[in-house]
DNA sequence: ACGAATTGCCTGTCCGAACAAGTAAATCAG
DNA sequence: CTGATTTACTTGTTCGGACAGGCAATTCGT
């Protein structure tokens, strides 16, 4: 059985990183994939240590950037979903890091503001951000990492303008 | 209300990107977290034409690599996990693209074979890779994304060194 | 051959993300 | 002022991903 694959060995030994046919016809895609999903994990691995998921963190950050502000500022400022913002700002609210007050101007808006509790979470998010970034880079030098940096910035670009752009 | 923010009026113009607190400590993950996040979308619009779900084509792809497999083998080749791999399979069963059939050698395990209708699939995802690529990288020369897939491995080989070394 | 690990798969739970739909409040047009 | 629209938020659903169990079949050690 497995009588199949004339195609491929296709396993990179160097890395453990199985690759499939679509590493053909879009490296660079499959390795942003790659990427991004070690990135992920090493995000998860660093935050669960202080008791957060991936994406509460930013939430944080912007209430600690910005201070209290409503649930729709936080979703324009994340670009995200309004029913996401809610369930994630219900957990938070629920692990005592946030504060949900109903705005006194306008009653169907919330303010969220972060605890004082919260506070003892900034220095180790931030310090998490940091050894993240000394993960992902490594050994890079700075000039690298200036390099690094305008071409992630680039793919930013071209993604963006694709998506507006077209369909 | 909102009588903060005396620090970061963060929001860059020139992108659609909001900079929260985060990108000091660590620009270049914020990077590839706003590229991953971009290309995400990108791959969910394409593979949402041919009536697939992110995740969903990489089975495929494995599939019409190697033939059938094991679901034990795809959760190795897509490093993913048993259960989401038993789901994801479940939903490729109803959609029509995969068949499970018993393995005769071993009770235990299923062989998950794509059909033949999932053939006509295997084009388009393909083409979709190609598409994903092309907005990945639009302008770029070939020497400018050679050495973008030399970054973006290095950087994964940072990430895998950092996670297998310590914690 | 027998019991103890291991392997393969499934289920339930919790999380984020996206989409659709609905409710309430505010705003705008006539 | 009334009715339509927009805005703010919530809920429900479906998806992938991760983790914790659980069961059955297999393999290993004795």
């Amino acid at each position: 059985m497995s009588a199949e694959g004339p195609t491929c060995p296709d396993t990179n030994p160097a890395e453990g990183v199985p690759v499939p046919a679509c590493a053909r016809n879009g490296p660079v895609s499959h390795a942003i994939f790659r990427v991004a999903r070690l990135h992920r994990m090493h995000v998860g691995q660093l935050l669960r240590r202080v008791g957060l998921h991936p994406g509460q963190e930013l939430v944080m950050m912007h209430l600690w950037d910005r201070g209290p502000q409503r649930a729709a500022d936080l979703v324009r400022l994340l670009d995200s979903d309004a029913a996401t913002m809610t369930r994630t700002i219900q957990r938070l609210e629920h692990a005592g890091f946030v504060r949900r007050c109903p705005c006194a101007t306008d009653k169907r808006a919330t303010i969220i503001e972060p605890t004082a509790a919260s506070l003892a979470l900034r220095q180790q998010v931030e310090n998490i951000w940091t050894e993240l970034e000394n993960r992902t880079l490594g050994d890079l030098t700075a000039a690298e990492r200036t390099e690094t940096l305008s071409i992630l910035e680039r793919i930013e670009h071209n993604l963006i303008r694709a998506a507006t752009q077209d369909d």
